[in-house]
DNA sequence: CCCCATTTGCCGACCGACCGGTAGATCCGC
DNA sequence: GCGGATCTACCGGTCGGTCGGCAAATGGGG
């Protein structure tokens, strides 16, 4: 009696929902505290049914992290590439990324953070292409310092900084929070932003006076 | 002819030990990763050997996530409690904060991501913990808006970037790295502080002048 | 249109490894 | 010889992953 659904799955299709569902578990509970079995459930295959779709838990781990850093790249990195201000760059690549953040649901995020469960192999690729971002960003500091428009501080701790900031938000922004993700965006960005940049009037950060001169710099 | 040590171990410095080397572990792998006969290893004893002194393994992380709290509790919000001015608290806080991740090795850090690994019960206690320290940073940002020393950004999200600064450090921090540990704290506290501290001279952020007046806020 | 061989999607049963944790014997200083 | 510290041996259970096979599609040749 129970008509059998049979929708009508492409493969890739099948692969690719698996790939979302796993993300979503992971996310909540972590890569290692979700089992194979878990994930099975949550796509409506058993264990041996799924494994004809994906290679292994690792490799699954691998290709979320692979999506995620292609839609970094290709929703934050690559419209800010052809920017002209270094300010204007910078501003728009932490717009774009909050923004992805919030809309996403964060999986993409915070699963980048699980490198140690990768293979040697797998985790050089990936780092790699974080070091790309990572470097994007350091250099449009170090130009921004050439203009005199970055604050008196060291642009890896100031790169460092913002990426914390950044990957931050996936794990307290809810989306039936009661700011609206606009709202966030802006505050956010403003907060960022104004971390980095040297306010156009003082040429020196006012707790300077706060140290003797000369002090163990 | 091997001359056997036998370090007198108090009882609580052997559980104090163990706990500092499931840490250590711990951060480096994360907690699921984690085998208990990696730590007895570590520790050098044999996991029953090791289970004299330990209740298990969720409460092993309960112990390292109550130690980690104790340890901000006392050297972070503690000696900020007493200051007179929003400002010079939440920089002593910002400061203090850094200062200890750097020292720490930021296996405290860490490990207080983990919460999903406790017990519903435990993981009230440290949910509890930690949202005394994040409504203690949002009232001091509070009271700064209500100076007018704040940016005119929601203090929620001011709090939570925050954090995220601060929580990322262990992240990227190597102790053998090139600048000096006070040169990190320096810098990074002041990027800190200017993220949401409003410019005396600007009263009004420049970005404002990119939004109609009266749009969504 | 039918028949049948092949492929595809999926499953129940199962594997060896390892997990967290325990029982009971042994060691050793007092 | 007593009692805490530590060991060897083992438990039940779960892990990631595989195997052989069933049933529904697929696709030609007649």
């Amino acid at each position: 009696m129970k008509a059998k659904v049979t929708p009508i799955w492409r493969r890739e299709d099948r692969a690719d929902h698996i790939y979302r569902v796993a993300a979503g578990i992971m996310r909540r509970k972590g890569y290692e505290a979700t089992s194979m079995s878990d994930i099975a459930e949550a796509v409506g295959l058993t264990k041996a049914g799924m494994y004809h779709y994906i290679r292994g838990k690792e490799h699954l781990l691998f290709s979320i992290m692979s999506f995620a850093m292609d839609t970094v790249d290709q929703h934050v990195i690559e419209p800010a590439r052809g920017l002209a201000g270094a300010e204007q760059r910078l501003r728009t690549m932490v717009e774009l990324h909050a923004r992805r953040i919030l809309e996403s649901g964060g999986e993409v995020t915070i699963l980048l953070e699980e490198m140690w469960a990768l293979t040697p192999a797998h985790r050089r690729i990936i780092r790699r292409r974080k070091r790309v971002y990572f470097e994007t960003v350091r250099g449009t500091l170090k130009q921004l310092a050439s203009e005199g428009k970055l604050r008196k501080v060291d642009p890896s701790v100031a790169t460092f900084s913002l990426f914390g900031m950044i990957n931050w938000i996936s794990r307290w922004y809810r989306h039936d929070g009661k700011l609206s993700s606009e709202a966030i965006v802006r505050d956010f960005t403003e907060i960022a932003m104004s971390s980095v940049l040297q306010t156009a009037g003082a040429q020196e950060p006012s707790h300077f006076a706060l140290y003797p001169a000369g002090s163990t710099l």
